[in-house]
DNA sequence: CGAGAGGCCTGAACGC
DNA sequence: TGCGTTCAGGCCTCTC
């Protein structure tokens, strides 16, 4: 399930496939993923040339001069640069004709991804009032504490609320609370200035990590090239309840915070 | 307004 | 072996 490192992987492995080059024409192979596909995809977007591929939170940005192709991966979308007269399989529902030969094509099984469209100079409703990128300066631990005051909300489902915070999932919010020693379940408004700095630090030291790496894997993501990433083996509380806890030795509790499967060490995370 | 629940969708994992 | 059930999860949208 993409979270943001593997978003920012398929940004940096698409933009020099795409950028500077023209899309041809657009095949819809089905007409909604969870929205109905934009219909400037089919009619606008073609004859168009890429000028930059953007990452905004989780959605990437194909941008041209009249606009821009919008994208979410959902929990099982991904991207690829193939040749042209690749053969279509299961669940590929867009392809993307591209200058040169290659296509971009848009695979995702669960379809809680979305192709939408952005006019020239208008910023999509789904991109107003997002929260500051988590690796952003706008991000730190004083803006956290500011913002959760009067917040009775678990802090973990404060983190993970795009208002607050952007691409902060459930994989990372659960390994940055067990880095910075806070219990997801704790109010956010509950939580003191000085441990807001560390988990914010925590966030941006994890998902700067993860970015290097070239993004989590787990079931669902493969990287523009193909390769699978290789940073699961890394993580230490998620997908790991009733496992040891890497630091003390205790069993890693689970629960559901936020209706979200949540995993913390009772002993080391306050 | 904040908080919590519902819903979308399919494949993998699980139980009988 | 085969089939039904449960779970997973981003995140928008609705309800209270």
């Amino acid at each position: 399930m993409p979270e943001l490192p593997e978003v920012e992987t398929t940004r940096a492995g698409l933009a020099p496939h795409l950028t500077g080059r023209r899309v041809l024409a657009a095949t819809l192979r089905r007409p909604d993923l969870r929205w109905p596909i934009a219909p400037e995809i089919a009619a606008e977007l073609p004859g168009q040339r890429i000028d930059a591929v953007r990452r905004r939170a989780k959605y990437l940005l194909l941008d041209t001069a009249v606009g821009s192709a919008l994208l979410h991966l959902g929990m099982s979308g991904s991207l690829r640069v193939l040749p042209g007269d690749t053969p279509v399989r299961a669940h590929d529902h867009v392809d993307l004709a591209i200058e040169g030969g290659h296509v971009l094509r848009f695979n995702d099984p669960r379809r809680f991804g979305c192709l939408l469209w952005q006019a020239a100079d208008s910023v999509h409703p789904l991109l107003a009032g997002l929260g500051p990128e988590p690796l952003s300066d706008t991000f730190d631990g004083d803006y956290l504490f500011a913002l959760s005051r009067g917040r009775s909300v678990a802090v973990k489902s404060f983190l993970m609320d795009q208002k607050v915070v952007v691409g902060v999932g459930n994989i990372y919010v659960a390994e940055a609370l067990f880095a910075a020693g806070i219990s997801p379940v704790r109010e956010a408004g509950k939580v003191s200035r000085e441990r807001y700095r560390g988990l914010a630090d925590a966030v941006r030291a994890i998902l700067g990590h993860a970015i290097a790496r070239g993004g989590t894997t787990l079931r669902d993501f493969i990287s523009p090239d193909g390769a699978p990433g290789y940073f699961e083996q890394e993580l230490s509380v998620y997908g790991r309840g009733g496992a040891p806890c890497p630091t003390c030795g205790r069993v890693l509790k689970q629960a559901m915070v936020g209706q979200r499967a949540t995993v913390w060490c009772g002993h080391c995370q306050r």
